[in-house]
DNA sequence: TAAAGTATGTGGTAATAACCACATTTTCGG
DNA sequence: CCGAAAATGTGGTTATTACCACATACTTTA
């Protein structure tokens, strides 16, 4: 393998060449190829590690409908991705993740991070996991803003919520207020939009309770 | 000082006493009181180090225009903040920090993780650096949709870039379009919505060279 | 250089959400 | 159990944006 180019990679800035080494050694690295087009990982996988785009590119993807495909971020040679899924590991992937052209990816396992069990280790660890998590969080919201209406806003909601509690039928964390300020929309919009989501038999709700009533998903015109 | 508290906070998990102890000296970990309504940081400072919640709780606030204030989070006991401006240490805040109620704040200097220098440590401090980085991305990028407007996106985003670079007049990264998926609007709107904002004397621009007109946007010193 | 293709700007229209004022419901302290 | 206060919902109006069709400018390349 390259090791010139593995220098100029942020994960390994400051190391030397045997240092270097030693920490592909433990970090299980391996090589991956992948053709234009292929999916890497996909929604619902969790990550096998850490990935770094040795050459070529990929880009991550949303998700949803198909036909309505956006691309979230490209990340070309260099640069590393899925790191947030791979240090939180019983999280599922929310994109796909696809080789923008053909290219090798190098994937580092992540629990090797935890290495020896000194402090500083721990502690390392231990941010590493409240970045991880934050980044998450953030990364979530922005997902459920993206949609331009106030309805498509609140199913994006309220879909991953129920994924996450494995439910249609749950409670919300936030008061109407909190939601609107979530989702950035104003407090009586997103009232009256959920009434009539109600009217038109999307959602069931009375305060924090939510009931999602999701017929079928896979019901889209062309 | 009350271990059995820290204990529970997740930067310590996992870490019997005497390491804790250990921890926190290596950290130069103090205690700062603050009293309610106080500013414990503001946008323009960079960050002192890690902050720990001991007691009471503290928000973050968007720092815009005074009387148009708006609570991003609220950090109760226990929690952490100001992690990401901490580990890049470079990058002033975007943001105020008040104590919500009176509160004791436990302070961690961030520079003592780059420890022993073993291989095991770089990684660990340079995947901190990677989460941290997108961790802000994602944050400004929230930042800069959250106002209801298009222009009001614009000046947020172009504000930003304007400080960044410590100039008024620069080019952006993107393309028009790109710029409308990172404001999350649409793209004829932006490009209609610029036009109104060079008549209106508030931006100069031409392709991806801009140029702010703004009289006062000086208030960041002190 | 011409032609094709891509990026950017403009006009008009319909849909949508913000905004305001106020009604109703729920929560909470006494 | 009451009344006050907070939270939530509703109606109507206006401002803003998405959306479509198309014009113009700028790039690329044959």
């Amino acid at each position: 393998m390259n090791t010139e180019m593995l220098k100029t990679v942020s994960l390994f800035q400051g190391m030397n060449e045997s240092e270097l080494h030693a920490c592909l050694d433990a970090l299980q690295a391996h090589v991956q190829h992948c053709r234009r087009g292929r999916l890497l990982l996909c929604a619902g996988d969790t990550a096998p590690g850490i990935g770094i785009v040795l050459s070529g590119s990929i880009t991550i993807e949303q998700s949803t409908l198909p036909g309505d495909l956006s691309v979230l971020s490209h990340v070309g040679s260099g640069g590393i991705f899925a790191e947030t899924y791979a240090l939180l590991q019983t999280v599922p992937l929310m994109v796909d993740v696809r080789a923008n052209e053909d290219c090798e990816i190098l994937w580092l396992a992540v629990r090797s991070l935890y290495g020896n069990g000194s402090w500083q280790n721990k502690l390392n660890v231990n941010l590493l996991k409240v970045c991880a998590g934050k980044n998450l969080a953030l990364s979530e919201r922005s997902f459920h803003t993206a949609p331009k209406t106030i309805r498509a806003r609140v199913l994006s909601y309220l879909s991953a919520e129920a994924l996450r509690r494995r439910s249609n039928d749950f409670e919300i964390p936030f008061s109407r207020q909190q939601l609107a300020d979530y989702l950035n929309v104003e407090r009586t919009a997103l009232s009256k939009e959920l009434g009539k989501m109600q009217k038109d038999g999307l959602i069931q709700f009375r305060g924090r309770r939510f009931r999602l009533c999701m017929h079928d998903y896979h019901r889209h015109s062309v």
